[in-house]
DNA sequence: CATCTAATGTTCGCTATCGAACATAAAAAC
DNA sequence: GTTTTTATGTTCGATAGCGAACATTAGATG
């Protein structure tokens, strides 16, 4: 496929200044990333980050008890494995592939070792990892406050906008997985959706029919979540 | 108070190499942090980082309809203000001082200077940040999923954490601005805890009485953010 | 000491979500 | 084409937390 082999589908990879995009280029190996792949565990330590063309990564949190969570979606837009260049080595969450696609990955050591150098790349994933603290946080806050009606529209919303089409291959179980609800909370707040004509559903493929009118259905928090990603990663990246 | 006195009460400050240690302090500026002092305002561009000796800041969200959340708190062993060294200058949340106390504090350019410097001072911090990303992505979990009584408990015992006594002064009321949830809510959790003999509360005033019986009662968020923050920041910190 | 104010305690009906059970239908497997 | 599996739809009682109203009491204020 056309749109995952060019490296620079990727955000980050693409606003890489030149000499370290020629560096990174023989070390980005091309995977596959498909639907439901475990790209890391919690707790393990990292082999590679990942930086997905036209994948989806949910970042989510297991508990003991089985039930989960979302704590944040990375997509073209990001990198998957912060806590290598944050010096930690790991994170008690999971990232897990939410919607199959395509990616790029580069060797820890590699990671490691060009975030030392210390210049562009140093403050581009900097900035990359505050508008996803962004996320984590305004997660917290919509976990608190808002509907599950709202929170599925910021969720689609969210997904939407680290694809290009404007469908979604997704069953309302993985929804109700990404989001720490029941299913048939999912089916309920779906159906309200497609009455309203803002979304068509079809057996694990969703399609957005009205933008707009989802985005007038959420929550501040998506407003915000997206608001701080241009703000922080601009294009072009890096002043 | 004596107990403020000394820079190296902030485990941060007292983590760094004696050489960073000694050109800072020149700068350091003793501070006091009274309840109530807004260190930043959402959105607003930093004029200082904070990094608190005997107080708690809580970062928290304000929403449009004017309830909050309460994001992540940091205490003695962190620094307030991390937006501005990963690049961004400032955040949608807001830091509050949660319970007063001191702290010292470095002029927004000192800190970016020094954490571009590039070294032990960069991965420290850096260190610091991942800690609290994972505060924030297991309050996130929190809201979603445990009860207020557990979440209570979780709030308590990290508070507690960040100060020396077993004494914390915060009325109900401002705890429910904390949780995201209403004053009543709390004064049942609180008079549950309080007939377990766990805490004592007296108008503004609790008193940890049982620390192992709240450990007990609260959910697992607590254990893992302890965990990865004695993961993180060991002492003694830096390798 | 009397008064006022802020902090806490209590109650009641309401709503969103949960947990569980079951129905239907589309796609996949045979 | 028949069977099986998977995805979605629906219902019912239970419960946690909400919103609002009001009672009580400990400190602060005068």
């Amino acid at each position: 496929m056309s749109v995952s082999a060019d490296p620079k589908h990727n955000l980050l990879l693409a606003a890489l200044p030149d000499p370290e995009y020629q560096r990174w280029l023989p070390h980005l190996e091309s995977v596959a990333m498909p639907l439901g792949q475990v790209l890391h565990e919690s707790g393990k330590t990292l082999a590679h980050v990942y930086f997905p063309t036209n994948a989806i990564v949910s970042l989510l949190y297991v508990m003991q008890n089985g039930s989960s969570a979302e704590i944040a979606v990375v997509g073209r837009e990001g990198v998957v494995g912060i806590s290598l260049f944050m010096g930690g080595q790991s994170t008690p969450s999971r990232a897990v592939v939410q919607s199959a696609g395509h990616g790029f990955r580069l060797e820890a050591a590699l990671m490691k070792e060009e975030f030392d150098r210390n210049g562009d790349v140093l403050h581009l994933l900097l900035r990359y990892t505050q508008a996803l603290i962004t996320q984590m946080a305004q997660t917290a806050v919509c976990n608190r406050h808002h509907s599950l009606d709202q929170q599925l529209c910021r969720w689609l919303l969210l997904s939407m906008d680290r694809l290009h089409g404007n469908e979604l291959v997704m069953t309302q179980e993985l929804i109700a997985n990404m989001l720490g609800v029941r299913r048939e909370g999912v089916t309920e707040a779906a159906t309200k959706l497609q009455r309203a004509g803002l979304i068509e559903y079809a057996r694990g493929r969703i399609t957005v029919l009205d933008r707009p009118g989802l985005e007038q259905r959420t929550c501040e928090c998506y407003r915000v979540v997206k608001q701080e990603y241009d703000r922080l990663l601009p294009r072009p990246l890096l002043r």
